[in-house]
DNA sequence: AAAACATATACGCTCTAGCGTATATGTTTT
DNA sequence: AAAACATATACGCTAGAGCGTATATGTTTT
């Protein structure tokens, strides 16, 4: 049970030593998101993407849940709470940071910009951003759960 | 300044992502500790801890200290808050660690046993296993970080 | 100054992470 | 059911990490 927990610690920190990754991550911090929207906002092949999404996930440190033809990716809350701790600092650290700021910025303007790129014009939009949106009738957090991959 | 921030950032979690790194911090939670007893405590090459240890110090993670022969390292203070909050945490999380606690005690017995292995007989012992050893006479704090490498 | 000692580094090797490209999988639209 | 769409994965490549071995560097002892 216990004596795995090293290894844990090893993936957790390779997990967030990319940058790539903890720019998901910075996208990811106030909401579930959709994968389309990472490839457009940070300028980044979907495949590419897709890879580092998986490697998080396989970390533990994010969830994903399918919504027709979309995937949305969110943080997950790891049940060791030593991760939690890291993963929060992490998340905090990461906003205080311009670059991270700056492309937040390009998040939201993604979503709630009129003439919105061909790539996420029809993609859900995050919650968060959706306050022009309240048609899109997401389901509620519990039934949400249950879709989870 | 802030502009690197980000790379900042990876190296940290590159450093700590790696099962040999992590373990040479554990021996250094309480304080300094002398090259040879990481390659005694650990049973490792000394130059396989010797370039992680250089790791560690590429990071900011560690400090260096010449005395004699010897090379004592530590844990350094970063300047950034948020290195900080995350080495303590990676810290406090190593403590909880069976393995963790299990080298720390080979430690405390390679420094107090009777009948040290030859390796590090004569090697200054960290200075908080050093209670028959007070003549030894260890260097101010504040003289000591004059000699930082 | 030579020998012994503690540590660091150079070298060559292997293994893997991350990449671009191509393609597979799963879903919706027509 | 075919086409369009969103995402995931396979494949081959390259760069870099980590390793063992050998050796260089710096210090003390003799």
């Amino acid at each position: 049970m216990n004596q795995f927990e090293l290894e844990d610690m090893e993936n957790l920190f390779m997990a967030l030593g990319d940058k790539t990754r903890l720019r998901l991550l910075n996208l990811m911090r106030r909401d579930e998101i959709c994968v389309c929207f990472f490839t457009e906002v940070l300028r980044e092949s979907q495949p590419k993407i897709s890879r580092h999404l998986a490697s998080l996930r396989n970390a533990g440190i994010v969830e994903a849940r399918r919504d027709g033809k979309w995937v949305h990716y969110r943080i997950a809350k790891p049940k060791n709470e030593r991760v939690q701790q890291i993963l929060n600092d992490t998340l905090e650290w990461l906003e205080t940071q311009d670059e991270m700021r700056g492309e937040y910025e390009i998040l939201e303007k993604a979503c709630c910009a009129p003439g919105a790129p061909v790539t996420i014009a029809r993609a859900p939009k995050p919650e968060i951003f959706a306050e022009k949106n309240m048609s899109v009738d997401l389901p509620e957090k519990k039934e949400l759960d249950t879709y989870l991959l």
